[in-house]
DNA sequence: AACTATTTATAAGA
DNA sequence: TTCTTATAAATAGTT
């Protein structure tokens, strides 16, 4: 996209990996959100970056989880 | 975008909304696809469609459900 | 299911 | 790090 095109792999630099994280998971979660709206779905995106801070959507009647093992039976 | 501006609202046709969906979801998972890659993130998404159908996607180590609340104690 | 005219997302740069 | 903008990518309407 933008002023060049990139390949799909990991990004290098600690830097611009932050910087398209940050660009990125905002798309991601525009597009969840408008999928959700346009198509009356339920869309619910959860996201770890590789600093291990933890992001999430969920469009309204659907509630979405990471459930620890612990909690399962 | 393309041939037309459209507002972010529920699509009432059903055939343009399930035309709109099944372009949308692909779109959304190949962003998240390329979020996981790009910037080494672990990136979950589950989709439902209006006709109860489910789509998901997650990055590898990262397993993503929906957990029915009776498993859960 | 393919095609494009446009809109939207975004990579680099400021 | 917030803003800009040239360009790549997604996609709405059409066929």
């Amino acid at each position: 996209m933008a002023r060049g095109k990139i390949a799909i792999r990991r990004i290098d630099n600690p830097a611009s990996r932050q910087v398209t994280f940050s660009k990125r998971k905002s798309g991601l979660i525009k597009k969840a959100k408008e999928l959700a709206i346009l198509c009356d779905a339920e869309v619910g995106v959860t996201i770890f970056s590789s600093t291990g801070r933890l992001y999430e959507y969920s469009s309204s009647r659907f509630s979405m989880g990471l459930v620890p093992q612990d909690n399962l039976h």
